[in-house]
This record gives C-alpha cells, sequence and structure tokens, in this order.
DNA sequence: AATACTTTTATGTCTATACATAAAAATAGG
DNA sequence: CCTATTTTTATGTATAGACATAAAAGTATT
C-alpha cells in the first residue's frame, strides 16, 4: 500500500516549511535541509523547491546563502507591505463619497529647506499648490505640494481646479524613487481651519517625495483629519 | 557580422520592460506582448520571461490576468514595504546606546476593549506591562503591552526586567497574523511624564496585535517620543 | 601559524517542454 | 436576440537537466 500522495505545489510545499518553523520543528538559526534533499522529501524537485524557500525569504521567514544553505531566522523581520494609496481610491473604497478643492496653486522661488532636502539647486520656481480631499463632505486630508516645473513642464498647464495633483501626477508622470515619511504633527491655525481640527490637536502626517532617475519630482505634504488611522495586516 | 548579445536574465529582463513602461513605450492600460513573443524578441524562454512579469506585477506596475493578458497599470500602485524592526534594533541601528526598562508588570482582568478587539472572552486574566526603551538615555519609546498567558503561558514565568517584551515574545512566541495600525494621538498627563514631553504634545503612536492561528497572541501600544519619524524607501 | 590556492557544495539561474486553468472569444441552440 | 456551450489562448505551474557562482572547507605552501 503506496502512500497516495498528489504532488505538493510550491505552495504547498511553502505551507508545510512554515509550519514547521512555526511549530519550532525547524528551530530559529537553524539549517534547513538543502533543496535537493526537500524536493526528495516532497517528491517535487529542485525548481520548485527552490521558488518556495525563495518566496519565503522574500517574505522575511528565511535567509539564503550560497554554499552555506538556507537557515531560519530567529526574530523572523516580517515586513509590512502596504500600498501607497490615491487618497480618492482610500475614500470610495471605504464607501464615502470623494471630493476634491483646489485651495492655491501658483508659481514661485524654490524655498530654501525645498532646495536643501532635495538636494538641487535654489535657483528655480517651483508650482505650489494645497488642496482638499472630502470624504462625505467632511475634511479629510489637507494636501501641499511642490512640484519641479523643470522634471514635469506639463504641470505649468494644468490647472488642478478638477483634478488633484496627485492623480494628476499619478497619470502624466511615472517615477523610479519613492521616499515616504510618517509623523505626528501639531495643527497650526491653518491646519486647523482646514481639517476642521481645533488647534494643537495631533495630526497624522504623511510626507512624500519621488524622483525620476535621480531627478527630484514633487515632494508633498499630507496632513490627515483627526482620528485617522493607517492600518495594515499581514 | 552577427550582433554579439549575451543573453539577457530575468533582471535584465525586468529592467527593460521597466524602461519601457517609464518611457511611455508601453502606455498605461495598454496590454504588453504575451510571454511567448517577448520571450522571442529577448531571445529567452517563457520561463525567464515570466518569471520577470510576475515579480514586476508583485512588485506592482503590471497586472496580469489568464488568457486576458499582462496589462501596464496606470496609477501604479506602489507598494511600500517595510521590516517591522525591534525597537533595539532600530536605535542600534541608529548608532545609539539601547536601553531596557520596565516599569509595571502585573496579572489583570482583561479589559472589556480588549476582549471585544480580539474577540476572546473577557473571563480570562491578561499579564500587563508597561516598559521604556531609551536611546543615549533619552526616552525613545513607551510601550504598554497586554499577553494571553493562553497562548504564551511560558510569560507567565518571564518576569521582563532584563529583556523586553518585545523581543522576549519575537524570541519564543511565533505569530501568523499581525494587524498594525500607525495614528498620531496627544500625549497626556502620564505619557508626557514617561517621554520627556509636555502634556498635549503630538505622539506617533503604532498599534500591533498578533495571532496564531486565530488565537490572540498580544497586544502593544507603542508611544514614540516627540519629533519621531518612521521612513521607508522604495 | 598564517597565507594562498583548490575543491566542494548549496543556492542562483536558464532552458526546453508539458500540462493545468481561468477567462475571453467563438459557436450553437433556443 | 439572448443564453448556454465549446473552443481558444495567455498565464500559471511542474519537471528534468544544465551551467554559474559565492562561499565554506580542505589542501598545499611559505
Amino acid at each position: 500500500m503506496s502512500t497516495p500522495r498528489e504532488n505538493l505545489s510550491y505552495k504547498d510545499i511553502k505551507r508545510v516549511v512554515l509550519e514547521r518553523i512555526q511549530k519550532r520543528i525547524w528551530a530559529p538559526d537553524s539549517l534547513l535541509p538543502s533543496e535537493t534533499e526537500l524536493a526528495e522529501e516532497f517528491s517535487s524537485t529542485r525548481t520548485t523547491v527552490n521558488r518556495a524557500l525563495r518566496e519565503l525569504a522574500e517574505e522575511g521567514f528565511l535567509e539564503r546563502k550560497r554554499k552555506a544553505g538556507t537557515r531560519v531566522l530567529n526574530a523572523p523581520l516580517r515586513k509590512a507591505q502596504f500600498t501607497i494609496p490615491q487618497v480618492s481610491d482610500e475614500i470610495t473604497e471605504a464607501g464615502k463619497t470623494y471630493r476634491y478643492s483646489l485651495v492655491n496653486r501658483a508659481l514661485i522661488d524654490m524655498p530654501s529647506w525645498l532646495s536643501a532636502k532635495l538636494a538641487t539647486k535654489a535657483t528655480q520656481q517651483v508650482l505650489y499648490i494645497e488642496c482638499m480631499h472630502f470624504a462625505d463632505n467632511a475634511p479629510f486630508q489637507y494636501e501641499v505640494r511642490w512640484i519641479m516645473p523643470k522634471s514635469v513642464p506639463a504641470a505649468l498647464d494644468a490647472d488642478f481646479r478638477e483634478v488633484g495633483p496627485g492623480s494628476w501626477l499619478a497619470q502624466e508622470m511615472p517615477f523610479t524613487d519613492l521616499e515616504v515619511t510618517f509623523t505626528a504633527t501639531k495643527a497650526d491655525q491653518q491646519i486647523a481651519e482646514f481639517l476642521d481640527a481645533r488647534e494643537g490637536d495631533p495630526i497624522f502626517t504623511t510626507q512624500r517625495t519621488t524622483w525620476l532617475r535621480a531627478q527630484p519630482v514633487t515632494h508633498a505634504r499630507l496632513y490627515f483629519a483627526p482620528g485617522y488611522k493607517m492600518t495594515t495586516r499581514l
């Protein structure tokens, strides 16, 4: 009576390996059998085992090194992955109605803090935009943005009265690098007014800077209305 | 004179495809050639092209559907991935000296908000821990944590005077599910004192809840000292 | 004992091929 | 014309085999 076993897929192998890690069958810091051995155990091939282990390593459970083998990470550096959302998507996905409103649009001299941050010469002008995003007519996010016309000349022709600069840029302008920073800031009088908050309220704030191959594209500061939570599961 | 072309690796193919997307050679929403066609163009095989496209899809640039083909995403839902760090690592990696201090450790009745959040019966006790994390002797993070002894009986024997509950759990307790929430909160008197802040200061706050296969393991609230920034690049 | 060279080996990747499967497109039936 | 069924097709995955490569382990040389 032989085992009536279907062939395991790479997903099955991932599951089994993960279980063994979690049940401490393969303890932290210990070495796994080689791909060849595992392939034999699962009566699969090295290619399939390789994919399973490679993905588990990407997900932060394993560490792999040529010749040294595959090791279970002791404190799994688990990686929270979350999608950088468009405000409008975030709102509509929550089942609310999205509304956009332009507050201010001007061509200004680049502030020195910005040229320092972006490591560019300050001798150019930037497009400065302030706008609001509403969810069910309640203030959701106050956005302040600087766009580099040198990188995005077309932005000078867009008036941003109908479309937010975020979605406009997402459509028009590709980027290669992104830096996101999250902080808690204090609502000053202006922000409080825009967000329908009290002065001094804690405000969840995101800063985003994007580049297209070393050339700065835009810098944005997104101030969320009080009570905003950013959540991820994994 | 034939083209002296080396075979392209899947990484090369990824690079070329990404360039074409960024240069709008393959515009947003447009359909890419099939894997077979691309394999021919790059004089490679479908397997290799598949890996390149699959990874670009995972990274959020492409959308793939059987039979329908591979499509360029218009607003690339780019995914920020950041590792959930151990406080101690975060501090030492910044070149500072880490110090830990236990503030409070008690076995208490489970608060009703917690049993509601975790969807468990409130009739059990939980291990309640407060502690501090310092960077170069300056307050860095104030941690409040609830551990479910039902899931982690060994926690009752650990006194947490030397090792923080975070790293203890990371070593001892595997988890399968994690929920992380980021918010901005206002420092109350207690938090202000612990973090050397003023009452009312905006405090960047993380909440983490972990489960081991549907069984809640721990819930933690991490209050960061004023000025804390969480940053990712991609 | 310390150094430089060689071997071994586990992972990394590519190829060629086959079959599976979801979903679009075409076709048949009412 | 609408609906149900069949066909087609692009992606999804598995296999067997090969060569590449980093790094550990072993060996020889100073």
